[in-house]
DNA sequence: ATATGTGCAAATGGTTTGCAGTGAG
DNA sequence: CTCACTGCAAACCATTTGCACATAT
């Protein structure tokens, strides 16, 4: 589907840009996110990127998924009461359909809210129960003091 | 604007209707949850209820919000590397606007996405930069295993 | 050569939990 | 009178950090 090769790519040549090294547990982390369909944990990362390279730490993992965030490629899904999930096909927004029983995360082939919904669910087989929408942004006073 | 107390009515109902106690510490709780126009974390819950009420604990904060969370008389917008804050006025799902900068969570006026994010910039005066939609519900495994 | 990256282990911080004591119904 | 609730302190767990060592450039 996704060109992850392209992404790949497109994320060393990105880290090459900012300065930073393309150590061999880096260029690991960078294939796991590029190349997984899925929308791995840090530590379902970590899990594979071990096989190929068992002294890598999660700390490193960790490490290098915020230098990819920093750098907008990868996009982290944040939860309150479960571990972050990390996109690193789609680095920027969109919409996610995810189970609230196994935690699956799914994206959405369509993507305009009533009707939407409605669309998502077709596309998915997901039984939808509700939705989260959040815009971010600088608030009025923030945006003065820059 | 909204009918708070209204909604600490509701709350309070909801609770003896679901059987359980209510406890003036529950209380307190409530009447901030629900007076509130902001989205307090649960140490703001909690800063504010200890004014009345100063031998609360952080954790009966806790344990009220988690039990109005389960009847649906407040809507946790969580985050990963943040506190959670909480809605008691509108425990349902809607729009929300978020400052990256100072945390300020504001609802917007307007509620359908190109021409959304337009109006919720005029309506807040934010600076938007990104959004979040997420839609929840069951995917078609565990749909099954109901 | 040298600063950046790694890996370990310890720290962090929001949230939850166990349990003895308390109080709402 | 009883059982749900409170408050304390300890536990949790995802994520971050400090530091000595290693290595990409």
């Amino acid at each position: 589907m996704a060109d992850h090769r392209l992404r790949l790519e497109k994320m060393i040549e990105t880290l090459r840009e900012t300065g930073h090294r393309l150590t061999p547990q880096r260029l690991a982390v960078l294939k796991v996110l590029s190349l997984s369909e899925g929308h791995p944990s840090a530590e379902q990362v970590y899990e594979q990127v071990k096989d190929d390279f068992p002294t890598t730490s999660l700390a490193t993992i960790y490490k290098t998924i915020n230098l990819l965030k920093s750098v907008d490629q990868v996009l982290e899904l944040g939860f309150a009461h479960a571990s972050s999930r990390y996109d690193g096909n789609k680095p920027y927004p969109h919409p996610h359909v995810i189970c609230t029983r196994c935690g699956r995360v799914v994206d959405p082939e369509h993507t305009a809210m009533r009707e939407l919904s409605r669309d998502v669910a077709i596309d998915t087989g997901f039984r939808i129960t509700h939705h989260r929408l959040d815009f971010y942004g600088l608030c009025p006073d923030c945006q003065e003091a820059d």
